[in-house]
DNA sequence: TAAAAGTACATTGAATTGGTATACATTTAA
DNA sequence: TTAAATGTATACCAATTCAATGTACTTTTA
């Protein structure tokens, strides 16, 4: 039960632009994230995509938060890049069939529980913001 | 941010036990859950071992829950087959270093964070109980 | 107009997950 | 007492997913 690696990239590549709050090329960023020039590339597109960042082409190009770090929350920045946080695959499936005796035809017994934690994990995900340092409940 | 699907399968056994509340050997359980027999037979090993379900060899063998369903959490089913709850592999670690111009030699910014939703799901998932039907809060 | 930067897509390598094979040990009914 | 039914243990293999890289291309601007 981890988040990628990838998103964990995410989002220091968000910090580090939140912190420095100027424009920086992919292989500053790179290096002071620790993530390999090629794979934050890739990162890099997917949060233009959405709009969290903005890219500028040309010589004195780089990236840029595209709106202020207290607007950006961490749930965001992961679901970017892995897509929506669900904890069990069937969710929203009925799939499985558990009878013996009698027993009723069962669906995923815990289905609504699964949907109720990844809904907990979302919505305090979401709370916590980029930008503030210490006291960071709003 | 999934659990595994041996976590999920280990649900489906635990569940079927709580159900059928007869000893069952692991080919029955294994066609009744939808799992290979192979890997039930892995995942049941497991269960063993932690003290969830009880074993017996020989020709009237099988397996039952070794306590009441309403004492088994979904939680300890799925810690037992997959390890602790954890969302970030930094949380502890404190490594990266994201740090420009003053930046203090930043760790991982949102440890804390992590750590909590953590908690958060651990404790959701030790509140649900095996047995327990329709109105399983207690 | 060429170099610096970002973009796109395809591919490769490594780790984890899911599933299997083989050999063995224990129990119990005949 | 013994053979069949059951569980146990270890090691192995295969498939998928994750992480990272390669190659070729486009846009921008000094």
């Amino acid at each position: 039960m981890y988040i990628t690696l990838e998103a964990d990239y995410a989002v220091r590549i968000v910090d580090c632009l939140a912190r420095n709050a100027i424009r920086m090329d992919a292989k500053t960023l790179a290096a002071h994230t620790g993530v390999t020039l090629r794979f934050s590339l890739k990162i890099l597109r997917k949060l233009v995509a959405e709009g969290i960042i903005r890219s500028y082409k040309g010589t004195q190009g780089g990236y840029e938060l595209a709106i202020p770090a207290q607007e950006i929350s961490l749930g965001r920045v992961i679901e970017t890049v892995e897509g929506p946080i669900i904890i069990s695959r069937c969710v929203g499936h009925e799939e499985y069939v558990c009878s013996q005796s009698g027993g009723k035809s069962g669906y995923c017994r815990f289905n609504k529980t699964y949907t109720e934690v990844a809904q907990m994990v979302r919505e305090r995900l979401y709370r916590e913001h980029f930008g503030l340092e210490e006291g960071q409940e709003e």
